[in-house]
DNA sequence: CGAAACGTTGACCGTTTTCAATTACAGTGG
DNA sequence: CCACTGTAATTGAAAACGGTCAACGTTTCG
């Protein structure tokens, strides 16, 4: 996805680790110390907290392109466990350098709290589309959140099957709404592009 | 709620404005410059986001005790409008303090990067749990987020028509799959406090 | 004491989920 | 170059679940 991941470039290059864990592997447990911080390059991590009884909960799954963990910075030991729920490729930035990097350059860590403001407005509105309940009006709304010009325009770069999940819709669900969306004039779909439609009034 | 809005002791409280807001009116518009970041006292907030076609999509509801334009920081203008659902009370925190605090102190840049962190992890554990469909599952999910203690036990503090908002039902829905959960042995409900029960296996 | 909230339950309806099946298409290996 | 495999895109039908509307008891608080 397309959440603020800059904070890598906080961390020297050559410091960075590329770490591949298969199908299954964890990337650490919970009541692990905390050693480092994570992005997603390819493949998906879950995230699962564990509780005293035994059960678990689900807390977030990471996808190419996010972070994870980033709250590591500030805890002694992890609190989750990360297990791979594929194949997964990971850059990790020791939470050493990260955070000797913030506190060196107020800049940094102004850049970092930026990103990490950036994602909390991105999640609140994530959250916010949820409590739209009919499938049409959700989608449009999130191609509103994506869409950029006049008419309102998005330039689709994954499958629906991917953005459904995102949206919190099965993959039927939505091309049925697309179609009727579509159908009522609302939107309007060709090769990778949907353009919101601004019904006259 | 109880986002992390420890922010607000960044900057010097007398240089913290009390605002009140009559339901209806704008605490900002869109493309406002950007003078203040908030946080909710009392009454409902509404964020929304007005596209180039004149149509508008919701970005957020931040209620009591959620800070809200956290990202003005580091934009000139609003993206957003902001407006009060209800008569609203706010704790209005000038830009320019606190970016001043935050550029002075790297260990206050660092704790406001720290509760922007936890509070990406709230959002993404509460987003994941609107992936769970069925109502009791979710609604399990939830009070195991909350919970602490063996055997897992969460004190409520606000009523569930309150909560069933949070997470995504509405309060009829809640009060049913309670019922079920209760009767199927899953949870044990006591004034005010809820215990979730381990299945025996 | 009375008005609001809160809590609770029932019935019905509508939508989405599920399950299933089909087409299209991209990449792979023989 | 083509058969083959896997994913994406679609559509159908039926079932399930939560939303909505309604009604009512209870608690809270001015």
């Amino acid at each position: 996805m397309r959440s603020a991941t800059g904070w890598i470039g906080l961390v020297a290059p050559d410091r960075l680790v590329t770490r591949r864990v298969a199908a299954g592997e964890a990337v650490f447990r919970q009541g692990d110390a905390t050693v480092a911080v994570y992005r997603v390059e390819q493949g998906r991590v879950r995230l699962v907290r564990h509780l005293e009884d035994g059960s678990s909960v689900a807390l977030h799954v990471a996808r190419a392109g996010d972070g994870f963990a980033e709250a590591a910075l500030f805890s002694d030991v992890y609190h989750c466990d990360a297990v791979a729920e594929v194949d997964a490729v990971l850059t990790q930035a020791p939470k050493a350098d990260l955070l000797a990097a913030l506190e060196a350059d107020p800049r940094a860590s102004l850049a970092f709290a930026r990103m990490l403001a950036t994602q909390v407005r991105d999640l609140r509105a994530r959250l916010e589309l949820r409590n739209i309940r009919a499938a049409p009006e959700r989608i449009l709304a999130w191609l509103k959140l994506q869409a950029s010009g006049t008419p309102p325009a998005v330039r689709l770069d994954r499958p629906w099957t991917e953005i459904a999940a995102e949206i919190g819709l099965t993959h039927e669900a939505i091309y049925r709404a697309l179609a009727a969306l579509e159908r009522d004039g609302r939107i309007e779909r060709a090769a990778g592009v949907v353009r919101v439609l601004t019904p006259r009034g």
